[in-house]
DNA sequence: GTCTATAGCGGGATAGAC
DNA sequence: GTCTATCCCGCTATAGAC
């Protein structure tokens, strides 16, 4: 028997922790992990900086939580697109076009991880693992979409499915980087590029 | 007249602050500007924290004196790069490979931009607009580079030089953003598929 | 131009009352 | 579970002696 149990449609492990995650999931769209404190967590939910502790009693548990709060969520997305989709190619427009809608308005919940590794080296070592294994998770998906795209005769690249992906990935990241800086704009040649060299 | 002599080879406005430019330049090769403080100058320096304080007033100055640093830098590589180029298809390979082995080893100092973008939205409007003017100018030159290799035949893509131009460093920002994260190899990866999508 | 010393802030984290 | 109060830290920045 689980830790947890259904109270009408929600877990209740603590209906107080899963707000704060998502709390903390809408903050890193703006943020990054290590741009915001248990100070604006804290004002956002109305309540102290300790509550939050007590929940999450360090920020790296908190950190290890919302990669595997994002990792089901972007999950249940990619789950949908593809369940969508009426072949490779056409997931992969899904895809990118979802990225667009989302990095744009709302951050990335399509590969959250972008949001973590700003912060690069200084994170720790737990983060930096879960968000290592995270990102391959997601990078294997598109290389596998992209390789059963080509073998479909649906887009054209060069090279290794693999890399192809990574690229696509880290153009994506690049792009949602500058976008405070160079503007939307930017951001959506990025993306109609992608498609465009893919063929879509 | 200018304010400053030849003395020597070098500048004399102060050799302290030509020191100091140079030695955050390179803490910026690994580090964010946000991420560095001046305790670490300080401390590569063998001097104080208020001695930097006294060549540059506030760590926005630093900014903005590193952003003009930096583009004469970049300017002169890039000079370089075009100078022994045979042709505008082999001005492109170069300046790939010279990301590849600048950002591996030392650091950005092809585009600068990298390491201030990162901080995003808590970049002050001076260092902001600075950054962006810095960013348009590399990404117009290499648009130029692209159309006019494409013009002669030596690459090929689809869509705008522009929008080409703007994939092709936001793929180098991201994959420079994953390295602590995914490891050289991703990068590599990265600028490898770069060039083999141009057909280079 | 460099130093010591310190102010002021905001971050993460803890103790203990309620 | 939430609160108040507090600690310790590192950051930018300033004042004033040398």
């Amino acid at each position: 028997m689980p830790a947890y149990q259904l109270v009408g449609s929600c877990l209740a492990v603590s209906d107080r922790k899963q707000q704060i995650l998502e709390t903390a999931a809408e903050l890193l769209t703006h943020k990054s992990f290590a741009a915001f404190s248990y100070q604006d967590l804290a004002e956002r939910l109305g309540i102290r900086k300790a509550s939050i502790h007590h929940h999450f009693a360090t920020k790296d548990d908190l950190g290890v939580a919302l990669l595997g709060f994002w990792r089901e969520r972007s999950g249940a997305m990619m789950a949908e697109l593809l369940g969508d989709a009426t072949g490779p190619g056409d997931a992969l427009t899904r895809i990118l076009d979802r990225c667009e809608e989302v990095l744009l308005d709302m951050g990335n919940q399509v590969c959250p991880a972008g949001a973590f590794e700003v912060d690069g080296q200084a994170l720790s070592d737990r983060v930096r693992e879960e968000l290592k294994a995270e990102k391959l998770t997601f990078l294997e998906q598109i290389a596998e979409l992209l390789q059963a795209a080509r073998g479909a005769g649906e887009v054209a690249f060069l090279g290794e499915p693999r890399d192809q992906a990574a690229t696509m990935l880290a153009a994506l990241q690049g792009a949602r980087q500058a976008e405070p800086v160079l503007g939307r704009e930017f951001f959506r040649g990025v993306v109609r590029q992608l498609k465009r060299s893919l063929g879509l």
